[in-house]
DNA sequence: GTCTATATGTGGATAGAC
DNA sequence: GTCTATCCACATATAGAC
């Protein structure tokens, strides 16, 4: 959801709150098809019938760590982007840095939506692919933040003459691949700390209007 | 392979070549795990029997797409990268240009290994694991390409102090995710040239060392 | 070399005991 | 609400005809 507060969520009780977690997990270590319910319902000591006591399919299952995982993006991001009390450049920086870091603290859910973003181009199943279409509506949603900023700064001259929604591209690609190489067992506070770092100074360099 | 001709490959007879660029299609739409071996055939108007006398199991063929689609990538940038006649920061460039190009016009083939890159961390089976050490080789090797290009352009000023190593996530992941957004259907030559260009600027940028 | 069976294993989903 | 037992569909891989 992104226009309710995600507390509300009509599908958030406790029971589906540990299933998200374990799903999470498993999905982000096998990939959704080569994740079995069973792996699921093991990861959280547990069989088969939890699950589905919970959800009717695992496409289910798996839609709803999607939302998780960008409801809680979305939250992080939209304070940031609607601070009219900082600078264009430093809001982009926060936003990347916030981003970047919950990529790596959040890694499993971040990961999972991740697949779901690749999903909606290789068209899975017609059944789910209404489904699917919820999730690239939030995407287009949050690539639109970072968008309206970049916009902004190149209206005020801090960035350069590029089409905005294009260079969402490079800027998102560049933050969500981290959840592909980041291992959130070996990493600690301070290298998430210089991750982030280069990742915000890194974009906003790419963005910033040149020195000639 | 990277230290020989990608020509000499062994797995390279003609049969395969036609099974490679169908699996790649095939992968592309609908993934490795959810991507059946009749969809394979079906893809090149046959059926089970011919890709099976030609690969043992369908995770040989995966493989040996991505394989192919690797030495396609390494064996455009790697003489770029070489090229000592050009400074740093255009040597760069084209690079980082090539291979948005290559996302773009050889699409199947790029997503499927980046699909490949992705699976390294989730250990899918442990018999496919030696396999998949190969990519993930392959991939560093690659990455070293961009990283000692960056690492010249940072002794030489031209480019920040930065960790080139965790430089070219950022630049990398940029590029790969081309393969996940970018339509071939839809984009023609002016649009590759226009997202290349893009792209290009945007890394230089980020890696630019700052006016002030 | 390419095809049509077919053996075999696995996993999503359901039924029903507790 | 959580479990075990089971049905059933489907996909990998093989055997063997042509």
């Amino acid at each position: 959801m992104i226009d309710d507060d995600p507390l509300a969520r009509p599908h958030a009780g406790p029971g589906q709150r540990e299933i998200l977690e374990a799903a999470a997990i498993a999905f982000t270590r096998s990939g959704y098809a080569a994740t079995t319910i069973d792996d699921i319902a093991r990861e959280m000591g547990a069989t088969k019938g939890r699950v589905y006591h919970y959800y009717r399919a695992k496409a289910d299952v798996f839609l709803d760590v999607v939302i998780s995982g960008m409801d809680e993006m979305i939250a992080g991001i939209q304070p940031i982007a609607a601070d009219e009390s900082l600078p264009v450049e430093t809001r982009l920086w926060r936003m990347v840095h916030h981003h970047a870091g919950l990529m790596m603290t959040r890694n499993s859910f971040q990961r999972v939506a991740v697949q779901a973003v690749e999903m909606h181009r290789l068209r899975e199943q017609p059944a789910q692919q209404k489904a699917l279409d919820k999730v690239v509506a939030m995407r287009d949603q949050y690539e639109q933040l970072f968008a309206d900023v970049i916009d902004e700064g190149r209206r005020g001259g801090v960035f350069r003459e590029v089409d905005s929604r294009l260079a969402t591209k490079p800027a998102l690609g560049a933050l969500n691949w981290i959840s592909l190489w980041y291992d959130p067992q070996r990493g600690d506070y301070n290298t998430r700390q210089r991750v982030a770092n280069e990742y915000a100074d890194f974009i906003i360099g790419g963005l910033r209007r040149s020195p000639a």
